[in-house]
RNA sequence: CCAGCGGGAGCCGGGCGGUUAGGCAACAGUCUGUAAAACUGUCGUAGGUUGGUUCAACUCCAACCCGCUGGA
């Protein structure tokens, strides 16, 4: 069982970049989040499957979920002028081509859900369609109407494999409707009326301002925390994000941030120098010059391996020679980062405390 | 002493009689279900020195200085 709430690293080529199960373990990750697409070309989840499933594969003791190849739709049909490029949408599937050889692939929502299965991480997503911001509301309703259709598709191919290879994965719904009240809100009810085991929320953190996306979630938390279920929020989390959406009942979220800021240099600081702390944005780059000769932790009286035993300084240092461990002390301290605010955030609810943790954060409620 | 080659921004380095080389380094910034140890931006009277030719010279010419290689 989860913890709740919980923040969910992401680890898309079945590892949390740079750094060992043993490791994600010691600095309390409970969950890491796989995706399907990527898995699916390489090594092929049919090889994944003959070692019995991720967990063999990676020998992570603790859970897994896998994404369903959708946000993929979102991200490999936009060049970088935001062109579509390498998939094709119709009623039955997705068109794909491959990234790293341009082959052709399809995906349906069975198919999705089939390679899920292989996969067999504990926990699972439909295949949706994440709407690109900005959208018509025309296209937006389009988009949704199938995605609701998918989803019906997933859910029973699911509960088809469940069965059949006895497993018991969990299936989680995704409720999208980009930014129309009007559309989120029918998702929320239709997600919540079937039978899955969670609801996530998708189509947010896509290139839309901050207020639009606290809204969307606002518009659809009433309806679907009436089915008492596990809630996710794919592909969130800033700092202030957890403060914002765990608050209001969200149950996990995932989001490529700290593993992929760490790489470019970027580590989570709370506290930090105000003069070099970027508008509130609990962030600083290490190689900036003024660390070179920095004797303090990232975060002073942080408990992360990393802070506990090297300084700026040595830091700065490895990010400058580009030598590998710096990328993984980074890592590993950004999540931990993370992992221990969610804490803070988790002993708050259960004591009552939350507002004060949160004011004490961000400074506003 | 003779000959050849070469001198360019902190470093490396193509091209060219006129309008941006490029790379690295440096500095700053961006990233929200990872085509990402990625990407973006900024680097100011750059052209060994002095003269000459020309409307215009980093580019052509001369002398000198410095370096490398070969020879006496």
């Amino acid at each position: 069982m989860l913890s709740q709430p919980t923040f969910v690293p992401v680890g898309t080529q079945a590892t949390v970049k740079s750094l060992t199960p043993e490791e994600l373990e010691a600095i309390g990750v409970e969950i890491f989040f796989c995706n399907t697409y990527h898995l699916y070309l390489r090594p092929g989840d049919k090889a994944i499957k003959k070692f019995g499933g991720l967990h063999e594969f990676t020998r992570w003791k603790g859970q897994l979920i896998t994404d369903s190849g959708g946000f993929q739709v979102f991200s490999l049909g936009k060049d970088h002028n935001g062109a579509g490029k390498l998939v094709k949408i119709t009623e039955d599937g997705v068109e794909f081509r491959s990234h790293l050889d341009g082959s052709l692939h399809f995906f349906t929502p069975e198919k999705s859900i089939q390679i899920q299965h292989n996969l067999a991480a504990d926990n699972i997503i439909v295949f949706d369609e994440c709407t690109p911001y900005p959208a018509t509301k025309e296209y937006a309703r389009q988009a949704l109407d199938r995605t609701h259709r998918w989803a019906i598709r997933s859910l029973n191919e699911h509960k088809r494999l469940n069965k059949k290879l006895s497993q018991d994965l969990k299936l989680y719904g995704v409720v999208q409707g980009s930014y129309y009240k009007e559309l989120r809100q029918q998702s929320a009810e239709f997600i919540a009326s079937q039978d899955f085991d969670g609801i996530a929320i998708g189509g947010v953190s896509v290139g839309e301002p901050k207020d639009k996306m606290r809204k969307a979630v606002e518009w659809v938390l009433p309806i679907i925390l009436k089915a008492k279920k596990p809630i996710h929020l794919l592909g969130v989390g800033e700092v202030d994000d957890l403060f914002d959406f765990f608050g209001q009942g969200i149950t996990s979220m995932d989001c490529t941030l700290p593993t992929r800021m760490a790489r470019g240099g970027q580590f989570l600081h709370r506290t930090g120098d105000a003069k070099h702390d970027m508008h509130n944005k609990f962030k600083n780059q290490i190689m900036s010059a003024c660390y070179r000769t920095d004797q303090t932790p990232l975060e002073p009286g942080c408990q992360c391996p990393t802070c506990k035993q090297y300084d700026k300084a040595y830091i700065h240092h490895l990010f400058k020679t580009q030598e590998l461990l710096g990328y993984r002390l980074m890592t590993l301290h950004n999540i931990y980062f993370m992992t221990h605010a969610t804490q803070l955030i988790r002993d708050a609810l259960k004591n009552g405390t939350f507002n004060q943790l949160k004011k004490d954060w961000l400074g506003r409620l």
